[in-house]
DNA sequence: CCGTAACCGAGACGGTACGTCACGTCTTGAG
DNA sequence: CTCAAGACGTGACGTACCGTCTCGGTTACGG
C-alpha cells in the first residue's frame, strides 16, 4: 500500500518538464500581472516548482523573461499571398497579432529597457529575437527578386545593411504604432504601411 | 468678480523650484541606475527634498519619469534644409541623439512597457510625449507642400491618418534601431532610411 | 503512527538564538530608549538580525515588550524568613528592585496602557505576567498557614479571590509607589506597608 | 511707565475657548483611537483649530493628554455616610468609576509610561493628578478621627508619611485590579478591600 | 479709529518609522 | 546529488505623523 500523502510524487527526473513549466508559467504571471509585478516567487509557484531551481537556471528576472518571450516570435510564419505586397501585409499582420499580446507587450518592451544597462542581457535579446526573426525579410526578398519584384543585390554587405533597415522600419512602425501610438495595427493601417513602404511618401496618392 | 475657488489656495504653496530639482534628479538617477534600480528615495535625497514632497506631486515612480522623459523631447526643432529629405534627416538625427542618451532608453522604454498594464499612464504618455512630438510631422508636410514636393491633401481626415502613420514609420524605425537592434542611427543609416522613406522599396537602387 | 501534521516542519528552521537576542536587545533598547522612542528596526539591529525576522515572530511592538518584560519577573522567589511579616518584606523588596529597573518601569506600564484597547495584549499579560506570579501570594499563604500565621481557608472558590485581592493590594501599592508617586519602595516604605497590610488601619500604632 | 514685558501682551489674544475644545477633542481621541493612535493632527482636527494652535499651547502629546486627563479626577468626592468604611468604600467606587472610562485608563498608564523618562512629564502627573487627589486621603482621616475611629497623630511628617502610604495603597489596588487583573472594581470587591484595609489579613475572618 | 503685533486656518516642508514585499541566499529533510 | 519548503539578511516600498515653516487673513488692544 502507498502512501496517501504523495499520489503523483514519483521520484525524480522533473528537471525537464520543468524548463517549459517555467516558461509557461512566465507568461501566464505576465499576462495576469505584467512585467512590474511579476515576481520569480510567484513564477514558482505558478510552476510547481521551488524558487532555488529556478535561481539554478536563470540569473534572473529579465533572462527568464526573455526566454519565456522570445518563444512567441517563432511562430511567425512567412506566408507566400503571391506579391511582396501581400506578404508584407501578412507577415506585419501576425506581427502585430503577436504584439498585441499582453505577455509580449509587457514583457518584450521592459527587457528591451533594461537591457540599455546590461550588455549581455542586450544580446540575448539580439540574438533570441531580432536575429532570429530577420529571417522572415530576407526568405520575403528573395521570394519577392524571384518573382522580379525587386532587384537583385550586387554586394552581399549592402544586402545586409538593407535587410536591417527593413527590418527596423517593419518592426519599428508595428511596435510604436502598438505601444507608443496606443492604436491597434489593424488591416487598413497595414494596407496603408505597406504602400508608403514601397512606393514611398513621394508617390502621388491614389 | 473674482472666482470663488480663491485663486490662491489657503496654506503654504509648493515650492516652485522642487519640482525642476526634482525632474533634473530623475535624470540622473536614470544615468547613473536606469530605471529598475532608480528609486524615488535615492531621487529624493538627489533633489535635496523629502520623499514626501515627492510623492504629494506625483502618483509613482512611473508618471515622474514620464514627465522627466517627456522635457527631453521638447528640444526636438525642425530645421529648413532647403529639402524635405534633408529636413528629415535633419530632424532623425535629432531624434536619434536624444534617444541615445541613457536616461531617455531606459525611461521610455520601460514607462511604456509598464503603460501596456495602466490605461492613465498610456494616456499621460500619449499626450506629452507622442502626440506633442507630432508637430514635427505636420509641420515638416506643410513645408514640403508649400515647396511642391509633396501634393496638397484633401481630406483632412485622411491627412490625419497619413501624419500618424508617418510618424509611427519613422519614430519606430529609431526607437528600433537603437533599442532592438542596438546599433547607432548614425548619418549613414538615416540617409538610407530617408531614402526608403520617400522613395519606397520597390524603386531600383540608385 | 505519527501526526500527519508532520512533527519537524519542512524548510529552514527558525533560528533558536534568535529569539533570546531579541528579546535581550528589547529591554535593552527600553533601558537606552523607553517604549514610545523604541523601533523595532533599531531592536532588530541591535539583536543582529532583520526586521522581518522579528515580524515573523511577534505581531508588533506590544508583544514583543510583553515577552521581554515578562521574563523579569520570574527571577521573583518567596524567601524563608521565618515569619509571613519578614516574608512579604522580602518579596515585597524584590518587586520594588524590579520594578526600579527603567526596563520595567518604562515597558510594563505602556503595554499595560494599550491593553485597555487591545483585548488579545490584555489576556497576554495577564496571562505571562499577572498571573504567572500569583504564585508568590499562594506559596506565601500556605507557608503562613502552616506556620499558624493565618488561619486555613475553608471554601477554594474564596480562597482564589482572597489570593487575587492580596495580589493586587501589593502589587498595585509597589506599582503606584514607584510610578504615580515617584518615590521608591525602599525599606522603611516597605516595612510600613507590610504593617498596615497585616494589621490594617484600625489598629492602633505601636 | 510701563512694564516692558506688558501685563496684558499685545496682539490678539489666545482663544479661551480653544483650551476647552482642545481638551475635550483629546478626551474624545482617546475613547476612539486610545494613546498610541491618538495624533495631534486628529485632535485638532476635531477641535476644529490649526496644528499650530496645539503646539503653541502645550509642548507634545503627553503634556496635552495629561491636562485632559487630570480634570476627570476632580469629580472625586469624598461622601459622608457615616462611617470610616463606608466612606472609603464610597470614594474607592467613585475613583473605580472613573479608571473603568477609555479617556482615563489608557491615557493616564500612558502618560505614567512616559513619565518614566521625562522628569518634568513625572513632576507634571504628580502636581496635577497624584497630589491634587490627596486631599481625599486627608479629609476622611481627619473625618474618621473626629469620630473616634482613627487615633489622632502626633509627629506631622509621620502623619504625612501614613498619608502618603495610604494614598499608594488604595489607588494602587484598584488601578491593579482594574488595569492589570482586568477585573471589574466593583461593589463586592471594594468592600473586600476595605476590610483588609481596616484590620489586616491577620484579623481572622468573619 | 488706526496701526500693529500676536493670533488664527491651512497646508507644504524635511524627517523618521512604520509594516509589507520581493529579492537572492541559506539551511533543513526527503528521496 | 537534486528537490520543496521555508527562514534568513537586505533594502525599497508607499503611508502616516511628526514638529516646523510659510502663507493670507483676523482680531483687539493702545496710542
Amino acid at each position: 500500500m502507498q502512501s496517501r500523502t504523495s499520489p503523483t510524487r514519483a521520484g525524480r527526473p522533473r528537471s525537464a518538464a520543468a524548463d517549459a513549466a517555467i516558461l509557461a508559467a512566465t507568461r501566464a504571471a505576465l499576462v495576469e500581472l505584467g512585467w512590474s509585478k511579476l515576481t520569480l516567487g510567484d513564477v514558482a509557484t505558478r510552476a510547481g516548482v521551488a524558487k532555488t531551481t529556478l535561481y539554478r537556471r536563470w540569473a534572473g528576472k529579465n533572462e527568464l523573461v526573455v526566454d519565456a518571450v522570445a518563444e512567441l516570435f517563432d511562430e511567425l510564419r512567412l506566408p507566400d499571398r503571391g506579391s511582396l505586397a501581400a506578404d508584407i501585409e501578412g507577415v506585419v499582420l501576425q506581427f502585430a497579432a503577436i504584439l498585441a499580446r499582453p505577455e509580449a507587450k509587457s514583457g518584450l518592451m521592459a527587457v528591451v529597457a533594461e537591457s540599455t544597462r546590461d550588455e549581455a542581457l542586450r544580446e540575448r535579446i539580439r540574438a533570441s529575437i531580432v536575429e532570429r526573426q530577420k529571417r522572415l525579410v530576407l526568405e520575403g526578398r528573395a521570394r519577392a527578386q524571384a518573382r522580379g519584384e525587386l532587384p537583385l543585390e550586387e554586394h552581399p554587405e549592402e544586402a545586409s545593411r538593407t535587410a536591417d533597415l527593413i527590418f527596423d522600419v517593419v518592426a519599428g512602425a508595428v511596435v510604436h504604432r502598438t505601444l507608443f501610438s496606443a492604436e491597434p495595427a489593424d488591416e487598413e493601417w497595414v494596407r496603408s504601411f505597406t504602400r508608403v513602404l514601397l512606393t514611398g511618401l513621394s508617390s502621388s496618392t491614389p
